[in-house]
DNA sequence: TAATTGTGAATTGTTAACAATCCGTTTGAC
DNA sequence: GTCAAACGGATTGTTAACAATTCACAATTA
């Protein structure tokens, strides 16, 4: 027995990943653009991993990339497209269901109550940045479920959206919206699931 | 005057644009991986650059990327799941006519007709690689005009269609279809457009 | 004063060398 | 003979130094 492919993350990786959930957090602004050599002492690394990094943020839309004068901070979608990319998403989250739901097992169930409790706690104390990564999380959980493939361009479309988590103010509703989810799923009834899904991506 | 600011392109965009041509025409399989070195003798530059290239190359998903062991060329979707990114390409397409197509002016109406001669040599002569290249270029093109935040996803999803071009044995057809968009587009006929970029993408 | 041109520090891009990891092969114990 | 540990070449990951570019600001000119 050996322990997951996945269980192997780079340093690249895990530096996305911190910066990826700051960025949509909403921890850093556009106005100036992120630097290397700060990013790398911060993370006790050399530019290396970080340009990797900030690299396939550009990519992901998290940032944008300009060549010789460094990324910064992408700004949000115009209407139009941010409805686009908002249909998308739902289609997207809605095939993985399908996809996915017969094949979860009670150990996904516990792992989507764990994500529940932790976004639960979050609402509680009111941490933005924890909020907006248990929600993803969520997402994520149950595209990756689905597809590998598919979690990348997921991704790359919910980063473009640059969700304003600091506008909410009903975090009851995120939790109950949540829950609806986890039971549906739990309950492996997928035209349930995919109206809350679709309930909750606004 | 200045030169329009994506005339700056990197070695590495450079690099990228070149591999994913090759991997998309079906010029390389994915049984045995790809070395760094060899690319970088290729290039003749160093294997920083290159791995920049094959970084991004993965994130798009013509190739896959595993931790200490290089990547290999993607493999092509389960049928469910290629239906999935038909359909997200045909809506992004749609939307990107709907918000570019009346602000395109005779000179991309020239672009256009470029592109579409250049894939008509292409079939005349049979060659695949620039089939592919032109065919994705025209798309490509339309997708620009409304949005390079969009281009990323679209290329993305295109990347891991992994067309086979290799199985088209009707040019002519080809060459039909994409004359059909183009002349559409030259009328600033929204819906025709859109129904003969829906029919070209199948 | 307004525009322009040097100038140099700061920043990104590339290279070259070193460290860590993987993988096929050999070696040795049972 | 079979299996597992160990070795070694090949490959990827990281570092450190160097080259190229950008940007802010001062000096110069009309």
């Amino acid at each position: 027995m050996q322990l997951a492919e996945q269980s192997v993350r780079s340093m690249r990786e895990q530096i996305v990943d911190t910066l990826r959930a700051e960025v949509l957090a909403g921890a850093w602004t556009n106005h100036a653009p992120v630097r290397e050599q700060a990013l790398a002492e911060r993370f006790g690394v050399r530019r290396g991993p970080i340009r990797d990094a900030l690299q396939e943020l550009s990519r992901e839309g998290v940032l944008v990339y300009r060549p010789n004068k460094g990324v910064r901070v992408n700004t949000p979608p115009a209407e139009a497209e941010r409805q686009l990319l908002q249909a998308m998403r739902r289609e997207m989250e809605s095939f993985c269901l399908s996809q996915c739901i017969d094949q979860l097992t009670p150990t996904d169930d516990e792992q989507l109550a764990d994500i529940l409790a932790e976004l639960t706690r979050a609402c509680d104390s009111g941490d933005l940045s924890s909020i907006a990564d248990c929600d993803l999380a969520m997402h994520r959980y149950l595209v990756r479920s689905a597809s590998s493939e598919l979690e990348a361009i997921w991704q790359s479309i919910t980063s473009r959206l640059l969700m304003d988590y600091s506008r909410i103010d009903r975090f009851d509703q995120i939790v109950s919206e949540h829950e609806a989810i986890v039971e549906a799923v739990k309950q492996r009834d997928l035209k349930s699931a995919q109206q809350a899904i679709n309930a909750n991506i606004i």
